[in-house]
DNA sequence: AGCTTCGGTTCCCTCAAGGAACTAAGGTAA
DNA sequence: TTACCTTAGTTCCTTGAGGGAACCGAAGCT
């Protein structure tokens, strides 16, 4: 947690930044989802120290986007895994990955491509409004007051 | 800027938090995007500290997101504006909406919600791969080196 | 001359990040 | 059974960023 709490605040963004916005959180989530699953290992790939690694650690699976899973009886060991929460936040940091790659790859080029299932290309994502499946950039849209406006 | 550099990482996750996922940052241009473009304005809505706002002001115009605009001659007034390159970050920041929505807006629902200009509707953003048009989230994709792999 | 507005800067205090060392529970080899 | 290894943390200390309040300077207003 960053000394203001952001996870109380009446916005989708603040609570976002909140649960998975501290530092190295997105990174922790990235490898969790390309399969470095262990304590060890993720202190190893990202160079984090391990007390951060186990506050941040502690904090997703209390914020639901982590699980503990046993991967050893004997000795008892567990290893991270995203939870369906988790998984959907995916989402926003493919959506980074994106915006990443356009305007700080520099000449040399997205370091990670990704092929999808669907068509087999190397793609990226874009935004498209789920009524009518056109693109939908913040230049498309109205903001108005929710059910829960402040 | 955090402690550790992320922006000379070579991954667009962690490069797009080292320029725009310091604490406070993605409210700052949230703000900045809805109209409120101005020192004090951005101060009073988002209760942050004047300096630390002072400090992401400048990170972000040195960085390329936002750029001072002159609004007053007499006496010389500057505001705050999204350049292209901040335009474009609200892709990641409308996929946070969407996602803060679903995961922490709780019974009460979203705060705020979104019209699309081209059908009218309240809608959010959904993640289509850039080739087929087909939904792709992180399940919809495998991961391989690119041209910059490290 | 004095007060207000705007856009900051300066100062100080606290608490989180970083790093290294230490711990604990179990496994392995001699 | 002694010694060493692996995994998953915890503890301790130092440094530096966040928070808050006060201050500042240029210009306008009365």
């Amino acid at each position: 947690m960053q000394r203001t709490d952001f996870t109380t605040m009446n916005c989708s963004i603040a609570r976002s930044m909140g649960v998975a916005g501290e530092p190295w959180t997105p990174l922790v989530i990235r490898d969790v989802y390309i399969g470095i699953n262990r304590f060890d290992d993720l202190q190893r790939d990202l160079g984090i120290s391990r007390k951060v690694l186990a506050e941040r650690l502690r904090h997703l699976v209390d914020a639901g986007l982590l699980e503990r899973r046993p991967y050893s009886e004997r000795p008892p060991r567990d290893e991270y895994a995203l939870t369906e929460m988790g998984q959907e936040f995916m989402d926003v940091l493919m959506a980074m990955v994106r915006w990443g790659d356009r305007w700080t790859a520099g000449d040399a080029g997205p370091p990670v491509l990704y092929r999808h299932h669907a068509c087999g290309k190397i793609a990226h994502v874009e935004p498209v409004c789920s009524e009518c499946g056109e693109p939908m950039h913040s230049t498309d849209v109205d903001v108005q007051p929710g059910p829960h406006a402040s």
